[in-house]
DNA sequence: TACAATATATGATAAAGATCATATTTAGAA
DNA sequence: TTCTAAATATGATCTTTATCATATATTGTA
């Protein structure tokens, strides 16, 4: 009996860290396994003890990624005070988040999951909810805001990271996420 | 000197609409030379005979898209009554625009162009400032909103069209864009 | 109507990359 | 230390598709 069930398991993981942080940054199409495992030194062959196929290991990055996002975590935690928000804006609507530091495939596979399979899009639209869930649970302590005002105010802001990213202006996409968290704070209550 | 000027000229006309409409939809990696000529009854071969290579009509096809864009025409009215703004509200976030009828890259192709060469980014960032200009424009007549407002809207805009286009259930979709509309609408002075 | 130049179509090539089949390596247990 | 089953690596195959090379078709003009 070589190797633990631990072992695999930890492989599988950096697998998936590997493959969200690609494909989430370059895209489905532009990323083959073999980049995907040598970024966390492996080989392609040991892909397929762990995953059947390519476009099941994406679906299945998207379900780790949400699964570890720092979104389900803010919903668990009563919001005591005002800090999440603080960090959501300074974090999600930076340059950092733009140039590929922890990634939210919300505004980076926009476009990307549309042509891929339902699982996969179900995966992401998941994620999305459960983006409007924690802004709404959110408001609701802060604000006056309805859903739907929240419903307008993810599309922005999901909107903004995705605009971001295909600007190579630094000073233009500068503009644009400080308008946003400008507009996002003054929307939920200040920050 | 068989074949006019003029023939040669819409023939390349037929290719660059059917490019657009397909590239818009199914982002760059999932059609082929094959179907974008198909789809306007021509076959491969014709095509090097009118572009140099996939790439560059991709680039061309976003430009070609742009000069005839509504947006533009827009800017160039006098804006003389709120009809604009309807019109905008109505088509960009509807139904209809994000199954695929007369698509707008910038909701489209907001994650595809991001790994495009720079020419095809430099068109999707031209398009991107035209809209912003159109908007900021209708805004100076009829709300006190500074640009940074209209930053955060077209943000708010494109990211309901790109989210939507993500999202099988028609009814979810539907309360998106409405929510966006009403958002909107609000923001530039009422419709 | 026949020609010439260009437009279009067809067949060939070649590269990329996902997946499969097989070989090698690893580490825990006897 | 040796053995074994699972993990990992390597080499081969096969499909897809952009692009190239060549052949055919078209149409305005003489």
């Amino acid at each position: 009996m070589p190797y633990t069930k631990k072992h695999k398991e930890q492989t599988r993981q950096k697998i998936l860290q590997s493959a969200f942080q690609l494909f989430t940054t370059k895209g489905f199409d532009h990323i083959t396994i073999n980049e995907i495992m040598k970024n966390c030194q492996l080989t392609r062959g040991a892909f397929y003890a762990h995953f059947t196929n390519k476009a099941s290991l994406y679906t299945e990055s998207l379900k780790y990624a949400a699964s570890k996002s720092k979104l389900s975590e803010f919903k668990e935690n009563d919001i005591s005070d005002k800090t999440w928000l603080k960090q959501l804006l300074d974090g999600y609507l930076s340059i950092n988040h733009i140039k590929g530091v922890q990634p939210c495939p919300l505004g980076f596979l926009a476009t990307d999951v549309v042509t891929r399979d339902p699982e996969a899009k179900l995966a992401y639209a998941n994620a999305y909810d459960g983006m409007n869930k924690a802004i709404m649970a959110y408001a609701k302590s802060y604000t006056e805001c309805n859903s739907d005002e929240i419903l307008a105010l993810t599309a922005m802001i999901i909107g903004a990271v995705a605009i971001s990213r295909t600007l190579d202006d630094n000073k233009t996409i500068n503009q644009l996420l400080s308008s946003c968290r400008q507009e996002a704070g003054i929307k939920l209550g200040g920050i």
